[in-house]
DNA sequence: AGTTATTATTGATCTAGAATAAGGGCTTGC
DNA sequence: GCAAGCCCTTATTCTAGATCAATAATAACT
C-alpha cells in the first residue's frame, strides 16, 4: 500500500483521516451515545423529525426507543420477523438482504446516517428482507403502530412520513432502470455517484469516504459479480476518476463520473 | 392462427373469450362509465376505499374525481409534471416508464384494475417517470392534499394509504433482487406469474388473459431484448408451461412455472 | 379493402460480463 | 506471533443474452 493506512483501530486522527473515517465522522455528527434526543440529534433535519416545531419533535421523541449500539454483523431484524418498526441510522451504516434459494444473499439496499429502514413490512406486518450492521452502528428504533398514532395527531409528521415513503419508491424505481438498462461500469459510477450525495446529505466528504461494504455487497446490489466490480473499480482508477485503496475511496473526477451515467455536467 | 381469433374489436363474446378478453371483462366488473360511486364500484374491496366504512367510503368519494375515459396511448401524465394526484385504475391498463438519454425508454411498471399510479411523485412533488395507457381505459384521479386532509381525518384511511406504499416498496424490492440476480428464463416466468395473480385478484383467470403490453415493452421492464422475451416464450411453449399466440396467453402448467424461479410447488 | 406501420418471430454472430482459478494482503483469534 | 479466514485483485475461458438481419403476422389508417 503506498498511502498511509488509515485502518488502523485506535489511530490518532489527523485532519485527513478525519475526513475520510466516516464512522468516526458520523460519531461527532450523531454519537453512539444513546442519551440523545430527537431535539438535540444533529440529523434531525433530514431524519424523522424534519418539519416538525420543538412541541411536536418532543412528541416523537417519547415514542423513539434508542437500542444499544450494534456491532458489525448484528441483525437489526430477519427475513419474516414480525414488522413491529421502523428504524432511523443514528450512526454508522446497514444492508438489507433476501437469501435466495440457491442460498446465496441478494443486497437490496444501504443505509447510511439519518435514512429509515424497515418501511418493506408495512404492508404484509412481516419483514420481507434481512438487515445487519456493516460496522459499529447505533439505531433509533421507531415503533410503527405508535408512529402511526403519532401522524394521526400531527398533519406535519403524516405528510412528512408519506414523503419519505414516496422518496423510497423514486429511488427504488431509479434502480429498476439501472438494472434493467445500464452497463457494470454506469452502474457502479452511478453507485459511487449515490454513495457521494447521500454523504454529503450528512455533511461528509462527496469525493472521499470509506465503503462499509464489501465488493461483494455491492456486486450483489448492482447484479454484478465480485469480480466485475473489482476490475471496474481498477479500471475508473487507471482513467485517474477515482483513487481506490482497498475500503478507502477518492471520486477525483465527479463530472467524468457524471458523464458516464449520461447527466450532463454543466 | 390454429386457435379461433378472439381480436376481433366488436366480436360477440362466448364464454370462453369472456374469460380471455379482460379488458372487456373488467368493464363488467368496474364499467369505463364514469358515474360510478366508490360505494358501488367491484374494486372497492382492493382499492383505498378497502378497510373504510360506509360514511367514511362517502367522504373518499367525495374528493375522487373521474376523468373521462383514456384512449390507448394517451398519457395520464409526463415525466416532471407538477405531481398533484395519485391514479387508481378503474379499468384497462397503464405502463410508466422513462425516458434514458439515448432516447429509448425504459418501462418501470404495469398498472391494472384496483392499482395505484403515481405515488413516485409524492416525495419530489413531480412524477419521475410519463405514465401511458396501454388500451381503452379509465381512471379515478384523487389530489393528493385532499387525500392527506381526508386521511388525517380517517385513521383508517392513513392506515391504508401507508400500508399501499408500503407493499410498492416490498414490490420494488422484489424486482431489484429480480433483475440483479434471475436468468431471462427466470424474470419472464416471473413476470407470467406475477400478472396472474394480479388478474386472479380481479376475479378474472388466473391462467388466461391477454397480455395488455407489447414485447418490448416486457423487455423493457425485464432488463431483456424483445428477441429474448420472444424466444423464451417459444420455449416455455415447447415445453408446455405456456400457450402463447401473439397477446393471448394461458398459463397451463402453475407449479412447473413456479419450479423456475424456486418456489416450492405444494 | 388496401396500404402502411407496428409488432412478433427466428436465425446467425458477437460480446459483456460470468465462471473458474489462483495468488496475495488484511483481519481476527488463539 | 502465527495460523485461518476473509477479502480483493488479476488472468483465462466460456456463455447467456445482446446485436444485427430478415421475414411474417397484426393492427391502424384512408
Amino acid at each position: 500500500m503506498n498511502t498511509p493506512s488509515i485502518q488502523g483501530k485506535e489511530s490518532v486522527l489527523d485532519e485527513l483521516s478525519l475526513s475520510v473515517r466516516n464512522e468516526s465522522a458520523t460519531q461527532k455528527i450523531c454519537p453512539h451515545n444513546s442519551n440523545i434526543s430527537c431535539a438535540s440529534c444533529r440529523l434531525n433535519e433530514l431524519c424523522l423529525p424534519i418539519a416538525l416545531n420543538k412541541t411536536e419533535i418532543h412528541q416523537l421523541d417519547e415514542i423513539v426507543e434508542r437500542n444499544r449500539p450494534l456491532k458489525k454483523g448484528d441483525h437489526l431484524y430477519r427475513q419474516n420477523d414480525e414488522f413491529r418498526s421502523v428504524f432511523a441510522v443514528r450512526s454508522g451504516s446497514f444492508k438489507s438482504y433476501v437469501l435466495s434459494d440457491t442460498g446465496q444473499g441478494r443486497v437490496t439496499g444501504f443505509y447510511l446516517p439519518g435514512e429509515i429502514i424497515g418501511m418493506d413490512g408495512i404492508a404484509s406486518k412481516h419483514y420481507s428482507n434481512s438487515t445487519q450492521s456493516l460496522e459499529h452502528s447505533s439505531i433509533c428504533e421507531i415503533p410503527f403502530s405508535q408512529l402511526e398514532k403519532l401522524s394521526h395527531q400531527l398533519p406535519n409528521l403524516q405528510h412528512h412520513f408519506f414523503a419519505i415513503m414516496g422518496n423510497e419508491i423514486a429511488k427504488d424505481q431509479q434502480i429498476h432502470t439501472l438494472l434493467s438498462s445500464y452497463s457494470a461500469e454506469e452502474r457502479t459510477a452511478s453507485f459511487l455517484l449515490g454513495l457521494s450525495s447521500r454523504y454529503a446529505r450528512v455533511s461528509l466528504s462527496p469525493t472521499r469516504f470509506l465503503l462499509p461494504m464489501t465488493r461483494s455487497d455491492i456486486g450483489e446490489y448492482l447484479g454484478l459479480t465480485v469480480e466485475t466490480v473489482s476490475r471496474i473499480f481498477t479500471s475508473l482508477q487507471k482513467k485517474g476518476l477515482i483513487e481506490v485503496n482497498n475500503r478507502e475511496i477518492e471520486l477525483t473526477d465527479l463530472s467524468a463520473l457524471r458523464a458516464i451515467i449520461g447527466v450532463d455536467t454543466c
